[in-house]
DNA sequence: GGATAAGCGAGACGGTACGTCTCGTCTTGTG
DNA sequence: CACAAGACGAGACGTACCGTCTCGCTTATCC
């Protein structure tokens, strides 16, 4: 069954508008920053009329999270893998590289910094992203506590704070690259810290 | 000999203006949140000319870091206590306690936020609090390896990531609670990964 | 069928908002003088956004041209008498009251200020408002050479600076009222010139 | 008997200073118009402080008024002919040059300009240039008068209207140029309504 | 000849208005 | 009935000058 394309009717929303306003909003981000990302101009760049834009969005960061629950839903799929600490290592480095990168990275950081002017969006964003991806976070210690690799009585939670913390610590505040021996110095550490220790990672030590 | 107060003159800036208007920066911030906080609003609510704040400033921005730094400044002053664990507990608990309180904490998140949206802001922050912050940090530690409480060859600023990545990640990402039992158990396990384990952390347990 | 009113469509331009900023300047002016005329005065006592101003004039003056355009339409629509006496009077008696009435007086004076402050003003002044002025300055003077009563070969234009030059001298710089007797001499005297002399203005003499 | 120089004394202002305003307001006034002519402008193109300005000067306008009395002086001084059409065509074409000329003209639209806007301006306008130039304008009359060339009864005040509304007229108003040909016109229809006619003009017709 | 006081250059200050930008709302045809 | 178009009221932006003020320096005169 094909798409229905259509320029204002009265079948529902037009799926090419929603499609260029997302793209508009996200070249817009990359090509000149958060300021340079207003309705009138995502608008403007879309085709598309501003109204359109307020039917069915309540502020650019909307638009925002948009793009950018599709995007994280597309490349932080996850994957499993045989040890715990390959399991994380894996994990930890396509988390790295998704909030990195030019895109997403750029999306995120925006997002996460508007959260941190406005509560609401604050939750809004937890609620649609975060908690989805602290399920992903858990799993290689979920599937590591069946297997038995880990004990039991793991406080899962508090584990995944102390591995993706100093991750998103890096992206968002010191700037500084999450580079592959940093991922190997935290897992390793994470594994030390439960005496699993000296995991071998890559480059034998 | 009593400070000069002056309303312009050749000797430089009124310094009665540049207190009024942090502090009504700072109000505002609390009050109303950063959207809240706008030039003409400190400007009237500081008393103040638009054009004192232009010379002065770049931006709101510029001012909340002013009023940051002047905070951080006098709250996070160094300490020092005889262990590693006690040092690295009281010195992690102050700066958990300064970024979730009221104003200081309000205006951290706003700057940090700001930081995303603007890249150039961002290399401001880090040269004029993050590195300081990061000499703060690492003294604990760099205390203990004189004491020889930790190996010589510890990597001291990654070790600084895994105890203040997981903090500031529940101040800006999740907003859980930073209480004392989630600073035991980082530093607990940082310890642990270096072989130094059980603590013993104030309660027992 | 009936006036239609709308706030802001794609049919262009609100009729309300623009005889509200007309009426709001000429207030204003009246009130308070040239330097009381601002764009956000005007914008404010007229209930209309400073953007629908300056979507629509380029300046404060320009919103004065427009009231004054309209008032001269109004005001100075011609008229015909018998003689070139009595039509001269009767002329120039009225253009002399349309420039020391209250209104249209007062904008009259705003906006020859002005043209000698903004020579590109001036040019618009000109175009807009003293070209028909001319033409209905020299109405009278034409109709008595088709009448015969004045020569065919005299210079109409230099005819109309004789009578109406000392008329705005007074207006603009004398500050002289320009009274019944004033008007009288003047056409008594430009009929002598033409040896018509003995007009026989009202009041004998 | 040298001039003295000084920066400052208890003695009365530093005529440099003076020189320097007057003169960096009439060139700024020449070069950038009338809304180019800002107290800050002329301090710093005279190189002066703005207080300087504000101690013997109460406006722009005021320092403008002073240049163009200083230039009126020099350039309108009287002069004598034998018969009054000489002495009128002279004297009107004196005046005309001296409103047209760069400096001094630009001067006058400018003061005249801003009389229109400013009441209490134009009334100092009118106490400190006006009046004196109408016993200017008057001197070839009386002096007719007193020669017999002209009636005794002649309602002088009302006859320099007549000669000189059309000339500022055209300055003001029309910005029609003020050439010979027109001088002459006004003098002959002048005289002609006196009945002294045919006053041959220069190129006798 | 040291104190005094007015005029000066400098420039910060509290203000007002400028002209621009974007917001979010609205009204009106069109398809 | 969603859409493109775009005028509208609102209000903050950053800039330019306003007129006032303090400051420290430079003289000319006076004690």
């Amino acid at each position: 069954m094909a798409e229905q394309r259509h320029h204002g009717n009265r079948h529902g929303r037009s799926e090419d508008a929603r499609r260029a306003v997302l793209q508009a909003a996200d070249d817009l981000l990359v090509e000149k920053g958060f300021a340079g990302v207003t309705i009138e101009g995502v608008a403007s760049a879309a085709g598309v009329a501003k109204q359109t834009i307020y039917r069915w969005w309540g502020s650019k960061t909307d638009i925002l999270l948009d793009t950018f629950l599709e995007d994280a839903a597309r490349d932080l799929a996850p994957q499993e893998h045989e040890t715990l600490a390959e399991d994380l290592r894996a994990h930890l480095r396509r988390l790295a590289d998704f909030l990195t990168t030019n895109d997403a990275g750029a999306v995120f950081k925006a997002l996460i910094g508007h959260a941190q002017h406005d509560a609401a969006f604050g939750e809004r964003l937890r609620t649609q992203y975060l908690e989805e991806q602290r399920q992903r976070d858990r799993a290689p210690l979920d599937r590591a506590i069946e297997r038995g690799e880990l004990p039991a009585d793991v406080d899962v939670p508090a584990a995944v704070d102390l591995l993706v913390g100093p991750i998103y610590h890096r992206v968002l505040m010191t700037g500084d690259p999450v580079d592959d021996r940093f991922i190997d110095m935290l897992v390793e550490h994470f594994l030390l810290s439960y005496e699993l220790g000296h995991s071998e990672p890559r480059g034998s030590s």
